[in-house]
RNA sequence: GGCGGUAUGCCCGAGUGGCCAAUGGGAGCGGACUGUAAAUCCGUCGGCUUAGCCUACCGUGGUUCGAAUCCACGUGCCGCCA
C-alpha cells in the first residue's frame, strides 16, 4: 500500500501535520479512523470542498476508515471568518442543508462495504443538542484557555476590525468537542481539513489530551491541506455565476465540465495532483503534454472528464462532452441531427418562448446577460450570436427561418457562453 | 460626554449648486490575437417601452427655478479631547 503521507506530499496538498513520524507510524499500524467536517452553509457543497472529500477518499482507498461529519450544530454557530461576523441561518434552513450535504457526501465514499474501512456519516448535532450550557461550561470550558483563544489569527484580526460575537468565539469549542466525541466513539485519531482549520483541529487535540486522560486509542493527529490558489490571483472555484456547486440544479453538469476544461495552463497540473485519482505516471504524462502542446489541453480534458464522471456519473459526463463537441464544433448547428442537438441544448441554460421576440429580449430571458440593456450593449459590441451568426442589429428579431428543427435557437454571448431558446406552441 | 472629520456606482476613489448617470483606477463584460488559454491592446461598464424617460451619490426633512454638492436632524465609521 502506498504511503498516504508520501502520496499527499507529492501531490502538493500537504500543508501541515502534527508529529509526522508518529502519524506515519499510526497509519502504518493499521486502519486508522479519520474525519473531516463540513458545515452546512449552503444547500450544496462546491468544488472547494472537493479537496477534503477526495482526501477522505484517498485515505479510504489506502485502507483507512473515513468519517464524514456534517456540522448540523457547528453550522448553527458559524466558524468565524477573519473579515466579518456571519449572519446566522435559521434552524430549519440549516437542517435542510444538512440533509442535502449528507446526500452529496454519500456518493464519494464507500459507506456500504462492511469492514474496517467502511465509511461513517456523522452529525455533530447528535451530541450537542442535549448538551446543557452548564455542562458545556463546567465539563469543557475549563479546558479552554481564553488566552490561547485570543491569540488565534482569526480572533486577532477580528478584534482589530469589527469585533466578534461570543457565539463565533465559542465555535472552536464545538469543533474540539466533535474530535473528542469521534475519538471516543470510533477511535478516530486524525482530523483533516484545509490549512485554515489548523487552529480548530489542534484545539481538539488539546481537548482529547486533557479529557481522555490515558488516551485509550493512542494520541490523535492533525493534517491540513493547502488551500488551492489560482495563477491569476482570483479565488479558486468561482466563476462569473458564483461558486461551482456539486448540485446539478445549481451548476449544470455542462457548466461543471466547462469549469475544469477552462482551467488555466498554469493551474491545471496542481488541480490534477489535487483531485485526480490517476496514477502518478499518468499525471506526470499529462503535465508533460501541457508543456509541449498546451493548445491541445489534454490535461484539462482529462481532469474535466474525470471529475464530471465522479460527481455526475459517466452518462452525464458523456452527454456533456458530446454537447461541448457539438456546440463548439466547426460544423453547422443545423447539420446536427435533432436528437444530438436537443441533448446538447438540454445542458445549457434555456428558456421557452411562445413567439419570436427580439434577440435582446431572448438573451435576457435565457439569462446570458443580467438585463436587457446589457443585452443591447453586448449586441452593439458584436458579442451576440444566434446559431453562431453574429447579431448585427440591436433590434434584430429572429425569423422562423432561423429556427433549427423548427423550434430551437442557439444563443451565444462572447466565445463560450451559450444558451438555448425553444419555441413552444402558445 | 465634548469637539472635529467622513459617508459617492461591484471595490477603491474624484466631484463640492446647473455643463453629473457622475473624472480616474481595479474587477466584470465584449472585440482583436489564440487554444472555448495566458499576456497584451481596444471598447464597454445603473435600468427601461432607449434620439427619450426613470431610479441613483448613507437616511429623513428643508433651502433653491435647480442639490451628489447648501442647511437641519438621524445613523454608521474615523480622529482629537475628557
Amino acid at each position: 500500500m502506498t504511503d498516504i503521507v508520501d502520496e499527499l506530499r507529492w501531490r502538493g496538498v500537504l500543508a501541515q501535520t502534527t508529529d509526522e513520524e508518529a502519524l506515519r507510524k499510526a497509519l502504518a499500524d493499521g486502519p486508522l479512523t479519520l474525519y473531516c467536517g463540513f458545515d452546512p452553509t449552503a444547500q450544496s457543497l462546491h468544488v472547494g470542498h472537493l479537496t477534503q472529500i477526495l482526501a477522505l477518499r484517498r485515505f479510504q482507498l489506502a485502507g483507512h476508515r473515513p468519517i464524514a461529519l456534517v456540522g448540523g450544530a457547528t453550522g448553527l454557530i458559524g466558524d468565524p471568518k477573519p473579515s466579518a461576523e456571519r449572519v446566522l441561518n435559521d434552524v430549519e434552513t440549516v437542517q435542510s442543508w444538512v440533509t442535502a450535504l449528507r446526500g452529496q457526501l454519500a456518493a464519494f465514499l464507500d459507506f456500504d462495504t462492511p469492514g474496517p474501512t467502511q465509511a461513517v456519516m456523522a452529525n455533530n448535532y447528535e451530541w450537542t443538542e442535549g448538551l446543557s450550557a452548564l455542562a458545556l461550561l463546567r465539563d469543557y470550558g475549563k479546558h479552554f484557555s481564553v488566552n490561547q483563544m485570543l491569540a488565534r489569527e482569526t480572533v486577532k484580526s477580528r478584534l482589530d476590525g469589527e469585533g466578534m460575537s461570543y457565539t463565533e468565539f465559542s465555535y472552536v469549542i464545538l469543533q474540539s468537542l466533535d474530535f473528542l466525541e469521534l475519538y471516543r466513539a470510533y477511535g478516530c485519531t486524525l482530523q483533516i481539513g484545509g490549512s485554515d482549520q489548523w487552529g480548530n483541529i489542534t484545539a481538539g487535540l488539546d481537548l482529547i489530551r486533557r479529557i481522555a486522560g490515558n488516551q485509550p486509542h493512542g494520541s490523535a493527529h492533525a493534517l491540513t491541506q493547502n488551500l488551492l490558489t489560482k495563477a491569476d490571483g482570483t479565488k479558486f472555484g468561482k466563476t462569473e455565476g458564483g461558486a461551482v456547486w456539486l448540485d446539478p440544479e445549481l451548476t449544470t453538469p455542462y457548466a461543471f465540465y466547462q469549469f475544469w476544461l477552462n482551467a488555466d495552463d498554469r493551474d491545471v497540473a496542481r488541480y490534477l495532483r489535487t483531485f485526480s485519482f490517476r496514477t502518478r505516471e499518468e499525471i506526470e504524462e499529462l503535465e508533460r503534454a501541457t508543456e509541449e502542446r498546451p493548445q491541445a489541453r489534454a490535461a484539462q480534458r482529462a481532469l474535466a472528464e474525470e471529475l464530471t464522471t465522479l460527481v455526475h456519473g459517466a452518462d452525464q459526463c458523456a452527454a456533456v462532452i458530446a454537447a461541448s463537441r457539438a456546440l463548439f464544433g466547426q460544423g453547422e448547428l443545423a447539420d446536427l441531427d435533432e436528437r444530438t442537438l436537443a441533448a446538447a441544448l438540454s445542458e445549457l441554460p434555456r428558456a421557452q418562448v411562445t413567439e419570436l421576440a427580439p434577440v435582446a429580449d431572448l438573451l435576457a430571458a435565457v439569462e446570458l446577460v443580467p438585463s436587457k440593456s446589457a443585452a443591447r450593449r453586448t449586441i452593439k459590441e458584436g458579442g451576440a450570436y444566434v446559431n453562431n451568426a453574429k447579431v448585427e442589429s440591436e433590434d434584430a428579431v429572429p425569423t422562423a427561418a432561423d429556427l433549427i428543427h423548427g423550434r430551437w435557437l442557439v444563443l451565444r454571448r462572447g466565445k463560450r457562453n451559450l444558451g438555448a431558446v425553444e419555441l413552444t406552441a402558445g
